[in-house]
DNA sequence: CGGGATCCAAGCAGATACTG
DNA sequence: CAGTATCTGCTTGGATCCCG
């Protein structure tokens, strides 16, 4: 999507395709976005560094969000013309100012995880 | 995935599957949740006054999406029985809490749309 | 080591038709 | 009005192979 209709959306009020926290939201919303943001607060990482900090993570999807992240300028990629090569990925300034909003949804997410997963339980039981 | 890897997974350290973050970010990341809550910061809506509101969603995703927040209990469903059904839709408790962080999000993506913007502009021109 | 290219399966989401 | 049900296309993402 976001293609044919995208023109016609455009049109709007907020709420819409072309609102930035829209644009956002489609990005930190992919699954990997959060854990790659959070897996490099810590500190620089070379590719392989990261796979092994994501658990789970495609070698494929690994990439393709470091480079949608490189991309919107929220990490920087530096490849080191070595031997073996070895590139290095960090998180830029915006992407460093990016961790608290992050974390900020991180802690509500454990503080509301409890009621959040008893609310499934009852939805779940009757009905 | 999260089959049998997820066995495998769970011995690990953070930014796994079964973290809370994790859990929220499939729930909010799903390109709709947001607009919704943001859609009822106002205050409670039926379900037609919604699809007006968060335009572009399509009925079976608005459906979908309100199902969804009502089991995790951030969404209320209220159902009047009058002559043509009326449906309110409104944050709960949970709900309410949730704008904070989600409006510090949408805060960050205003302040950073305009390098965002940038940066792929200068990502696209060369490469 | 750090990917790019390709193939393919599963799930997501739109359009449409029907219901209490 | 507020949905449910179904059919179907398209995107997403994993697996695999290959390259500098």
């Amino acid at each position: 999507m976001v293609t044919t209709q995208a023109a016609s959306v455009l049109r709007g009020s907020p709420y819409r395709a072309d609102c930035p926290t829209r644009r956002i939201l489609d990005r930190i919303g992919d699954r990997w976005t959060v854990l790659i943001v959070g897996a490099l607060s810590d500190g620089s990482a070379r590719f392989s560094e990261l796979r092994r900090r994501v658990e789970g993570i495609s070698q494929k999807m690994l990439t393709q969000t470091l480079r949608g992240l490189e991309r919107d300028g929220i990490v920087s990629r530096t490849v080191h013309p070595e031997v073996p090569v070895r590139v290095e990925y960090a998180l830029t300034e915006a992407g460093r100012t990016l961790r608290e909003p992050l974390r900020a949804l991180e802690e509500w997410s454990i503080a509301h995880l409890g009621d959040v997963s008893a609310s499934q339980k009852a939805y779940d039981r009757e009905d």
